[in-house]
DNA sequence: GCTATCATGTTTACACTGCTAACATTAAAT
DNA sequence: ATTTAATGTTAGCAGTGTAAACATGATAGC
């Protein structure tokens, strides 16, 4: 006994939208083939998403949530160098245990932020929370604390995506001194190379 | 008096491809499209291509040949840090003056390089130049080196990204210390950014 | 030089996609 | 109770990647 409304559609679109993403990337969604999995018509989540675009920003947008939880440090405690190790470390291992949600985090697959108020907010309060975070840890300007915290952001940006460019050739490639196996080494060594950069960096 | 076999076809779709990924960005860029403006039927490129991903490939291919010419330093010369540092923010300047077409050389549209032998030689290549450039400096174990040369490719990497997500937004959002900013203080002081964490780097 | 072969190009066709327009149903506002 | 707006459906367009069957012509072996 199917009423014509669904009545939680929009929820529902964006909550199959994040699972398939993740599954299987973003560009083997399809608008279509969402609508089947929730038994709606084709054309139904048109009605809640203009385009496709603005699909992929919500799932972004949960992706940015998921992402400011996972960097997130208890405000009331005192902030060591330590901690900051930790919100690179969950960052890099957010960013490689959902890599295609971070695709489209990072991508170009969203174009303008501004154009999603709700992306726009979650991706600026990760950020927000990131520099909250340094300015606990030493009393810097605020340029400084934002300097410092674009490097670090930048830093663990970076090998993730080294990272996983480096990860699906595999490992039988270049024993010794190639890019693989060294970006392995950073990986299981993770916490003390960013403890090392981040200490150049707070020191500086 | 056009003849049936257009002889030269491969590479003319492939620097065709260059041109509109870079213009378009690889998402604009179709087949069929691309038979067109080389004047020839929709399905020849499959003669060329097997599938898609097979010329995204070949574009990469150039992508990462582009890189490595940026990235060059004149082997004969002794390498100071400073060489580094020009490395550094050659590469930056190709990642963003490139945008479209970094995308395909480090997103996920070319799935394992392993499976496309010149890319894959290509993309090694470009790092090994990098790494050579590393040696040059200092008296390092290979391991040593290896590991300096992904941090800083990790490094300019991560700046490329996250210097570009901030860009598209404009710059009217956020005055003082938010992500725009300061990504912006860095990107017109790259070198003394690069300079600073590449000496933290080279010192430890 | 003649012919068979094979690389390269064409035509046709299929299943899929994003998206629009016109219409149907029902919940909410007056 | 009636109007209206939100949300759903159906039909259809133009475009896509790709496979299969066929056409052409360059080239290699006789």
């Amino acid at each position: 006994m199917k009423s014509y409304h669904h009545g939680n559609l929009k929820q529902e679109l964006i909550n199959c939208a994040c699972r398939l993403c993740e599954r299987d990337g973003y560009t083997k969604l399809s608008i279509r083939s969402l609508a089947k999995e929730s038994g709606v018509s084709q054309t139904a989540p048109y009605r809640h998403f203009e385009t496709k675009e603005t699909l992929y920003a919500s799932v972004a947008t949960e992706g940015f949530k998921k992402l400011s939880k996972a960097c997130h440090i208890d405000a009331d405690k005192k902030i060591t160098k330590k901690h900051l190790v930790e919100i690179g470390y969950n960052y890099i291992e957010f960013g490689l245990k959902n890599a295609n949600t971070y695709d489209l985090m990072f991508g170009t697959a969203v174009g303008n932020f501004a154009e999603y108020p709700e992306l726009l907010e979650s991706a600026n309060s990760t950020y927000e929370n990131m520099r909250l975070s340094f300015s606990k840890l030493a009393s810097d300007s605020d340029e400084v604390i934002a300097f410092k915290c674009i490097t670090l952001w930048s830093m663990v940006h970076g090998l993730v995506g080294i990272l996983r460019k480096v990860q699906v050739v595999g490992d039988d490639f270049d024993e010794g001194v190639g890019p693989i196996s060294t970006a392995s080494v950073i990986a299981t060594n993770l916490e003390d190379h960013l403890d090392k950069v981040l200490t150049g960096l707070i020191q500086s």
